[in-house]
DNA sequence: GCAAACTGATTTGCACACAAACAAGTTTGC
DNA sequence: GCAAACTTGTTTGTGTGCAAATCAGTTTGC
């Protein structure tokens, strides 16, 4: 059985675990984000491309929508007022509620930097073929 | 030209987007993980994994072989000192060097999850056949 | 042989990310 | 009708993750 035999341990090979592939990835693609739009980061633009899409949302829903816990989207929601972006206001028909939405300054940013946000994805994924693009985003999703 | 129609922006789908989907994917494996190992986080064990693989080596080359810069190896590695897992020393060659090394509750925690470690990354690919897997992780390390 | 360039480590500041605990408000079940 | 259960938002604590600045030590070029 030989338990206490380092020899014995199964080999992990760190470069081929998932976890860590997936982690060295999303550096390269926070990276090429940052570079192409420095005015938000990709949680925020998260949230501002939700909010366009969605309207107004209270805190914790755009969370939700947005795969951040409460703590987190807070947080994120506080950064983008702060900027500017977007703004809060209290739900009166429930006064737990913090209803957040675009501002015409958030606005204005998605539309000028949409488009560079579909170039970063691009970018991200440039060293596919578009087959493989699809292949690759297909059983990513499976994986959610 | 229309450049002021909200009409006229392009469709930013954020649930097909690379980036969210990482994220995504990355929350539930980080979720599975800390389930399954909650002595230490994934990065943690990558730094274990590194040293059990080559050996003590310099707080800077170690965030290196693990996709850490040196802020992020600093806080690490000081974790697992607290922790008691790595030792680091001075080294007389190089007197700005920190050597790492794994200690024997490294060893001996190293040795009793690494099975563990290997079912989490099974477990996040599980929804995948074998062949998807290995497509997948071939296509992501072209995208590192 | 020594100044310039480089490398290693640290610190600070900012931005996620989640767990846990809490307060306030709303819904439900009986 | 009202207590229990749930939901929303906040705060605190811990752990990545990166940029930029700084200091100490080493290597290089001339």
């Amino acid at each position: 059985m030989e338990k206490t035999d380092p020899a014995s341990l199964p080999d992990y090979l760190l470069d081929d675990q998932i976890g860590y592939i997936l982690r060295r990835v999303t550096q390269r693609h926070l990276a090429i984000f940052s570079e192409a739009i420095p005015q938000v980061t990709t949680t925020q633009f998260a949230v501002l491309a939700r909010l366009r899409q969605l309207g107004p949302l209270s805190q914790n829903l755009l969370g939700r929508e947005t795969a951040m816990d409460a703590a987190t989207i807070k947080g994120v929601v506080d950064r983008l007022t702060r900027q500017g972006y977007v703004t809060t206001a209290p739900d009166p028909e429930d006064r737990r509620r913090l209803t957040v939405a675009l501002s015409a300054e958030g606005e204005a940013l998605y539309a000028q930097v949409v488009g560079k946000a579909l170039a970063v994805s691009a970018s991200t994924l440039d060293p596919l073929s578009a087959s493989e693009r699809a292949t690759l985003t297909a059983l990513l999703l499976r994986l959610v």
